[in-house]
DNA sequence: GTATATAACGCATAAATATCCAATTCGATG
DNA sequence: CATCGAATTGGATATTTATGCGTTATATAC
């Protein structure tokens, strides 16, 4: 029976990659998955994912899930940037030095840029190599505790 | 007959101002303000309107406008490009070839670039001319209605 | 183990929404 | 003015979604 909280994830991911407009559809792809289950239970799954019905803007609507979701998705998705691409940072005052592999800078730039730490203050980005400038009152540590938490699985 | 433009005007605005979660009461509020209608004809509204229903974020779900209708007033400086520089359209198969005021193809090829209608799968401006190719299955009839639904006030 | 509570689910059906079709109106044109 | 076409609508109905209720599995307490 405990099969709930697995079926939940898999919606939630067909409902980002697809553009899906009924529950009958949705019904199968998550038959292909491996999940069979009612429309009854269906219409419940997606009120407990809070998921809408929204326009395409011209000739139908699509589900879509809640706009806090999709900016965790995204922000996973900056985060795989980072750890793809950086390789060290070395800190001299208030300022740091990241390494990256060759034309990962920007990404890995941009990326921070959008995970908005509050350590920093800005960023420079060249080819494999980004300036950070840490905001007035922080330090090596703090930005380190931050990246830590924000962006697990990286050391330094 | 021709009350719908008003209807739909204050259908939006209902919904703006208020938490509707069923076409029924939002009915009544429309009969409260002195618009008479079938729950068939509302439900065109809110297509017309691309309104969503979106989760409330616990129990229930109601009536949204769509994100873009704050765009659409940067939207509307754009539609007013497209009818301030155009003068024909003609087409050729899955070709059509817009005449502009001179100098205007630009603005006009911008805008409908960002308007991004669906039958249109590109565009290329010269100084009074633009070339539009359609998406693969559209015809000229498909590129006029989405005109007439999406920049109105425009004959060809 | 047995009794009791609870969560998860399906079935049937209710409720909500979309659409087919025909009727009516408005405009343009001959 | 007659006619044709497009737009708008209502009535009936189809489609889609939500839910009341009973059942079963799992957990908890005795």
């Amino acid at each position: 029976m405990r099969q709930r909280h697995n079926r939940l994830t898999v919606v939630k991911e067909l409902i980002k990659s697809n553009r899906i407009d009924n529950q009958d559809t949705l019904l199968e792809m998550l038959k292909t998955e491996g999940y069979t289950v009612t429309q009854a239970t269906l219409s419940r799954d997606l009120k407990m994912l809070k998921v809408g019905k929204i326009s395409d803007g011209w000739s139908g609507y699509y589900y879509a899930l809640p706009d806090n979701d999709l900016i965790s998705e995204s922000e996973k998705s900056y985060i795989q940037d980072v750890r793809r691409g950086i390789l060290s940072i070395e800190f001299s005052g208030n300022f740091g030095v990241i390494k990256t592999r060759p034309g990962h800078a920007n990404s890995v730039g941009i990326a921070l840029d959008v995970l908005a730490l509050p350590e920093i203050l800005g960023t420079l980005a060249g080819d494999d190599t980004i300036f950070v400038i840490l905001r007035e009152g922080m330090n090596k540590e703090d930005l380190q505790d931050s990246f830590k938490t924000r962006i697990p699985e990286i050391e330094e």
